[in-house]
DNA sequence: AGCACGCCGACT
DNA sequence: GTCGGCGTGCTC
């Protein structure tokens, strides 16, 4: 009897087998969900293949999908994945997956019964008139009127019908029993972004430099071989087109281009560049879809209906075939992690993708993470360079204020001065400050209580216009209380600055001046991110304060001023890459100023002005960077040739947590020491334990050179260690070097 | 993740 | 005497 081998999309190490009764063999298939009997639930699995056949085996209920959804070379791709990152194939199947699509069915509905039905595919009926029918000469005049308005359309749906003609069922009915005109159903996609019209575009001129790069790309596309590439271009130097071109060189060869962004509601401007230039499909996979408008647009991909597909780091996973080229844009954006669940990396998965495709994989940065700019060294990475900003134009001219003896100043008097110049000749300001909120730390001036957040231990950040107190990592608030809850007495002092702090100074300082703030707050709704954007695109708003979404990926001409308020609270975070993300965010959010001809103004603040990642990021000076960044790591003990990885432990009893936490840790060490060493225990790291979102929350850090070693011992320690009932564990495989 | 099985405290 | 606490283990 067939047998078949299933994904559970549960937190299970193994995969589970199930026979297929006669009666439903014919259907089995790899790829296609199945309705499985699991203890005394019904789940929804992904088949993986055959299975050898066993007595005990329990039947399939039903398989869901008339065609599979995943090809076997994608559930080999995801296999992979499930194995590096040693996280349950069930569960990667399910991040793969539009959402949705393998949860269970509701209790009590019928066997039959799809689980997706939160996912209904819209139908459509469309009327045509059949070629060379003439009006009946017996329609009634609503008959008629409907024949004449399909005729000069072609074709309408019932919902534009209806539109006009209000109900129409009767009259269509007579039509098409006439043989007049010819109703059809199809699928409607729902896209409600899609109907916009854009403007056709040409390509633009590419400068030498671009030429260059795109010259290497289209070659290594003709030999259809896998070719790694970094592009590391200033900013503003061109690099979406040479993206735009290349894809168009694949395109125009027969082969599907993949392009991931970092957040797409933070791109916009590259989505519209994509729509104005290629006539072929493009879905694009954006976060304000709901689930089942990205259902449709990823039934569109499977079906071969695009050529490109854009998206954030899930499209990764995207069912697209004959992939030529994936770009990921802004390769060094943190946000291609994912670090909830399954702990993937789509820029690293972009690379093993592609080489399984043998396609090109452009990694696109003005700033590259190290990890990149050691590829190159090693030959990884073919190297592209574009050094100069398109048409000549300058960078911006940059000016330090030194904050250093000026405790507590926000606004220094040099980037006040600037201000004061840019707002008098009309020019547009950013401002940016790593804090949301008002005030970031809250003490009682009289005993010095400091207002802490009860699950998670770190200091609450008071918002004004909610007038609460807010933890910004779970989201615990209580309303702002002015008196000390430690002493019941005491007035609380407001101290370090955020952004909504920075924008009331702002409206004092510049009462005529038009403010917006863009953070987290101000962005919440759909579209939120457009609105703002929008605003300084209109020139409608003069400076816009904020956080680092400010700093990603939009043009603005108008911009001639940039002032960072305190890029040192990045310097210092507690993460060994933190210089690298000093630099890399200092120069986006310079490369933000003077996109034409105006090169513009950049005023930095810092305490920590010398610093080499500030003075490096100030004088354009990336090879430098990246230099002695390489020398730090080498004498710190992080050489960018490290590989970490990280055991999360959760659950809702802090005691088992700990306890297995320390067993991991006993059981790594002694896995180790079996095992030849050369991995190093780095943690428990930051907090011991933490409460997040009433969960308790422990990791581990490991450090090696060497990466199959270290992924042998993490593989070992899956294999043998027993999780405590109640714990969860998630292995964080952070690979510093990947290629 | 559920869901059951299984042994120890307060209830109709 | 049972109801139910959640610790532990299993799910083809």
């Amino acid at each position: 009897m067939l047998a078949i081998d299933v994904a559970i999309p549960l937190h299970l190490d193994s995969t589970y087998h199930y026979h297929v009764p006669p009666s439903l063999a014919s259907e089995s298939a790899i790829g296609k969900r199945v309705l499985v009997p699991f203890g005394r639930r019904r789940l929804v699995g992904v088949v993986l293949g055959a299975a050898e056949s066993r007595e005990e085996l329990k039947p399939v209920i039903a398989f869901l999908d008339p065609e599979p959804l995943l090809t076997a070379d994608e559930l080999e791709f995801l296999r992979w994945a499930a194995a590096y990152y040693l996280h349950p194939l069930g569960e990667v199947v399910r991040a793969a997956l539009p959402a949705g699509l393998l949860n269970p069915p509701r209790s009590g509905s019928s066997e039959e019964a799809a689980p997706d039905q939160r996912l209904k595919i819209h139908r459509e009926p469309f009327f045509k008139v059949v070629s060379g029918s003439e009006a009946h000469p017996r329609l009634g005049s609503r008959a008629l009127a409907i024949f004449t308005a399909i005729a000069a359309a072609a074709e309408l749906s019932r919902t534009e019908l209806r539109g006009r003609f209000g109900e129409t069922g009767a009259p269509l009915k007579r039509l098409v029993e006439l043989g007049l005109v010819t109703r059809e159903e199809r699928e409607l996609y729902r896209d409600p972004f899609r109907e916009e019209v854009v403007a056709r575009d040409e390509e633009l001129l590419l400068n030498e430099h671009q030429a260059a790069a795109h010259g290497a790309l289209v070659a290594a596309l003709g030999r259809g071989s896998f070719a790694p590439f970094l592009l590391h271009g200033v900013t503003g130097s061109g690099k979406t087109e040479v993206y735009l071109q290349t894809i168009a060189a694949a395109v125009a060869a027969g082969k599907n281009g993949l392009v991931l962004v970092p957040e797409i509601a933070l791109t916009p401007q590259l989505v519209k560049r994509f729509r104005r230039r290629f006539d072929c499909g493009i879905a694009v996979l954006h976060s304000a879809l709901s689930d089942g408008e990205r259902y449709d647009e990823w039934r569109r991909i499977r079906r071969g209906e695009v050529r490109i597909v854009i998206g954030a780091r899930s499209a990764i996973f995207a069912p697209l075939v004959n992939i030529g080229i994936i770009v990921v844009d802004e390769e060094h954006e943190p946000t291609y992690k994912q670090s909830e669940g399954f702990r993937y990396n789509a820029r690293d998965l972009a690379l093993v993708r592609g080489k399984r495709a043998d396609a090109v994989v452009l990694l696109g940065s003005a700033t590259p993470l190290l990890t990149s700019i050691q590829g190159v060294v090693e030959g990884k990475l073919l190297s592209l360079e574009l050094p100069e900003r398109v048409r000549g134009f300058p960078l911006p001219e940059i000016q330090v204020a030194d904050l250093r003896g000026r405790r507590g100043t926000v606004i220094s008097s040099r980037l006040l001065a600037e201000l004061r110049k840019n707002l008098e000749v009309g020019g547009q300001t950013l401002l940016f400050l790593n804090r949301r909120g008002f005030a970031t730390y809250l003490v009682c001036g009289d005993c010095g209580h400091v207002i802490r957040c009860p699950n998670c231990s770190v200091t609450l950040t008071y918002h004004r216009n909610r007038e609460r107190n807010v933890c910004h990592y779970c989201d615990y608030s209580l309303p702002a209380a002015t008196l000390c809850p430690g002493c019941n007495g005491g007035a609380i002092t407001l101290l370090g600055q955020g952004t909504e702090r920075v924008e009331e100074e702002l409206r004092e300082l510049f009462p005529e001046a038009r403010i917006a703030r863009m953070d987290r707050d101000t962005t919440a709704g759909k579209g939120g991110h457009a609105k703002i954007l929008k605003g300084l695109e209109e020139g409608s708003t003069d400076i816009l304060v904020g956080t680092q979404m400010i700093a990603k990926g939009h043009d603005f001409p108008g911009v001639t001023l940039v002032g960072v308020l305190a890029i040192d609270t990045v310097l210092n975070f507690p993460d060994f890459r933190s210089a690298e993300r000093a630099y890399q965010l200092l120069t986006q959010v310079i490369g933000r100023a003077g996109r034409g001809e105006n090169p513009g103004r950049v005023v930095v603040q810092s305490l920590m002005p010398d610093h080499y990642a500030i003075a490096r990021a100030l004088a354009h000076d990336g090879a430098g960077f990246y230099r002695e960044e390489l020398e730090f790591r080498q004498e710190a003990g992080y050489p960018p040739f490290a590989h970490l990885a990280a055991l999360h432990f959760s659950g809702n009893v802090e005691e088992s947590v700990r306890k297995g936490a320390e067993a991991a840790a006993a059981l790594l060490t002694a896995l180790r020491r079996s095992r030849g060493g050369r991995v190093e225990l780095l943690g428990p790291i930051a907090s011991p334990l933490a409460k997040v979102r009433g969960r308790y929350r422990w990791q581990l850090l490991l450090k090696s050179r060497r990466r199959d070693i270290l992924h042998t011992l993490l593989k070992a320690f899956r294999e043998e260690w027993r999780t405590p009932a109640g714990v969860r564990v998630n292995i964080d495989v952070d690979p510093v070097e990947m290629m």
